[in-house]
Order: C-alpha cells, then sequence, then structure tokens
DNA sequence: TCGTTGTGGATACGGTCGTATCAATACACG
DNA sequence: CGTGTATTGATACGACCGTATCCACAACGA
C-alpha cells in the first residue's frame, strides 16, 4: 500500500467542503471541481473519494442530518435528566431554528436540498422520513403527558404537533430570509409553546 | 411591420412554460431551450422575448407573485364584504396553502424561486419586501381589532402574526412534501385562528 | 410594387459540466 | 531492495449551457 490515507477523514474534508459551497453560494453553485477547489485537492481526489457526483451530493445530506441529531443531544445533554415534556419539546424544537450561525449556514444547504428533492424525489428520499418519525415521537410524547394531566389537553395531540413542526420550519425560514433574528424566533416559539404546553422550563415529578 | 404578434401574450405563454418546468423538474431544470420545448417554439424565440434568461426568470417569480395576489382576491371577493378581522386572516393566509393542484405548483415553483434567492439575493430581492408588507398590514389589522375588543388582546399583535405567516409558511411546506393534504393543512391553521381569534367565520357589525 | 422592418430558423462559439483514461508517484510489505 | 498497489496529476471527451450571428421570410407603408 502506499501512501495511506484515513478515506473516512478524507471524505469528512470534502463534504464539508461541498456544504461550505452549498450554505454560501448555493447547491447549483457545487460542481466537482468547486469541490475540490474549496477544498484544496484537485478533482481527480474527489472523483476518487466520490465515484459519482450523486454520492458526494448524498453525503452532504447525511452529514447535514448527523450535525441536527448532534444538535439535539448536545442541548439535552445540556439541560439535563428527568426533563419534563415542555423541557423536551422546547429543546427539540428549539434545535431546528438557526440559533448561531454555523446552523445557520446548515440550515441554508438544508433548505437547499430541501427544494430540489421536492422535484428529485430520488435525491434524500427519507428526507421525508425523518420529520414523519420526528413528528410520530413527540405526538407519542405529547399523548403522555396529556393523559398523566402534565399537560392541558388542548386538543388533538398529533395536530398540535403537526402545527409545532410546521411553526418552527416557518419561523427557520423567516430566520433564513433575515426577516427576523433566531432570538425573535426562539421567543416566538417559546410562546406558541406556553399555550400548549405550560409548565414553562420545569422538571417533571414533584420537583 | 412583418406578423404583427401579440408580445405581452407570447411572454404569457413562454413564462407559463417555465413555471411548469420549474414546478415539476425543480428551477435547476429551466434553460433556455427547454423552455423553448415546452412551450412548442424554438430556441430563437425564447431568445428573442426574452433576451437574457435572467429576465426570462425574473417574469417568472413575477407571475408568481401576480398568481397569489389573484388568488387573494378571489377568495376576498368570493366570501363578500363587510369582513371579520377573523375572515380577513382566514382568507389571507389560507391562500397561502396550496388548496388545489395548480397552486400546489404554484407553491412548489415559488419555493424553488425562493431557495436559490436564499444564496443569490440579486434574484427576487422584493421576495423578501413582499412578506414584510403583508406582515404589516396583517399587524394593523390585528391591533385594531383589538383595541375595538373585537379580538382578544391574547399577546403582542405583531408576535401572533409572525407566527401565524410563519405556520403557513411551515404548513405549505409539509403539503408539498405530502406530509399532509391541503385540507389537513387548512384544518390546522384554522385551529390555530381560533386560538388568537375567537368569532369563527363571521362578520363585524350586529350581524 | 418595392423596400423597410418585425419575426424567427439555423447554426456556431466559448465555457462548464460530469465522467473517463492513462500515466506517474509513493509507500507498505515480502 | 524490489514490487505491487493505493493514490493522484494531467488531460480528454461528449453533452449541455447562455449567447451571438447570419440569413430567410412575411407583411405593411409608400
Amino acid at each position: 500500500m502506499p501512501k495511506r490515507v484515513d478515506h473516512e477523514e478524507r471524505r469528512a474534508h470534502l463534504t464539508a467542503a461541498l456544504l461550505r459551497i452549498a450554505s454560501t453560494r448555493g447547491l447549483q453553485a457545487v460542481s466537482m471541481r468547486e469541490v475540490a477547489a474549496e477544498a484544496g485537492v484537485s478533482l481527480r481526489v474527489v472523483q476518487y473519494y466520490f465515484t459519482d457526483k450523486r454520492t458526494l451530493l448524498d453525503s452532504g445530506l447525511i452529514e447535514l442530518a448527523a450535525r441536527l441529531d448532534r444538535r439535539v443531544k448536545q442541548r439535552a445533554s445540556a439541560a439535563g435528566s428527568g426533563l419534563s415534556v415542555r423541557a423536551v419539546f422546547d429543546i427539540v424544537l428549539g434545535a431546528i431554528l438557526p440559533g448561531d450561525e454555523q446552523s445557520r449556514l446548515d440550515a441554508l444547504a438544508w433548505t437547499a436540498y430541501y427544494a430540489v428533492a421536492l422535484t428529485d424525489p430520488s435525491l434524500g428520499a427519507d428526507g421525508v422520513h425523518f420529520p414523519n418519525a420526528l413528528e410520530d415521537w413527540l405526538t407519542a410524547r405529547l399523548t403522555v403527558a396529556q393523559q398523566d394531566g402534565a399537560a392541558p389537553a388542548a386538543g388533538d395531540p398529533r395536530t398540535e404537533v403537526a402545527a409545532l413542526l410546521a411553526l418552527a420550519n416557518g419561523l427557520t425560514a423567516s430566520v433564513l430570509g433575515r426577516q427576523r433574528t433566531g432570538e425573535e424566533a426562539a421567543g416566538i416559539l417559546r410562546h406558541a409553546l406556553d399555550r400548549v404546553l405550560a409548565d414553562p422550563r420545569g422538571r417533571v415529578g414533584p420537583g
């Protein structure tokens, strides 16, 4: 074997370059050559570690999903354990909103992928699966909370969750369009949560 | 003068072809040649009536805005005059949601434009201006209604309106992604409106 | 009728794209 | 130390892009 390079790390490097381009200049500006230039390597290297452009783009979408997952878990661990339903919703939905510059860039790239996936379902076919799973999970949480009396039974849990998720997505869009800051969006989201789930920022149980 | 052809109508025809491509195959599939083929004319004709590709794309965005405007006015006239604030919100926000197949296609095209405008602000610079104007207008309406006691003073009107607009946009996205039907989205939106503005579907005054 | 002019067909140019090919390098290992 | 293989440089190919050019034709004013 020759130079022995870490493929995993190489691909991560190139994927990061791809997302940098996608979030600043758009997905239509992403070409093999541009990714190579952004990463400071030759075109051949990009070809070598991602045989297809398709493979390259897929990698970008996977990385975006991983980053969102990381952000949720990071926020959750920062909040501790034994969280109330309200806190869980706050964490999960708040993780969707772009809070800092990096998550804003990621949301931009995500939006670009989303737009092309709407008319080219082959790319990011599970881009539909993921939101559905999240909706199911949150709905189950809210249902249990309502049955336990920990949350006001304001209405159909699935409808409430769907509305909250749609709100979070809409707020994200407005932040990306610089109509609102991330803080303003977070405030609006919390305000909406106050309506559906009282008990702001509390913990479950007697505490 | 030669054959004497209606430029206005020609351009409308080509613009419609453009939007048909954009809403079904995405904005990245829009090329001069594709628009020509979709419209059943030669490439030269597209060049002739739209000197630039830029001019062509601008025309598409303008047409989309016009269609949305037409839809709002149509819904408004169908509902009659002397509308309550609740009815006005219902009409305006409901017009954003894709109700039939055509408005769904338009929303798809709109989303495509929105995505590229996020990273290329030169296209659709007033794509930000329009939502802001709508937010201002709705906020003014809600403020007056709250002062007249026609609507419960639930909170800051601007925040309420921003949340409703974000909800409508998020619901639209979920409809486009086939997560929800247009009817379901409309139901969720109405449910949210019931919270902020009571008086469902009524008229202002003693009626 | 003739010439002027609006309309559009045919084709070409330079550029970028994704992908393929061929060779040169450089290192691990027998 | 050789050697084979993983890595990568250089370059080319065909396709499509936006745009430009040249020319044919048709109709209207004079």
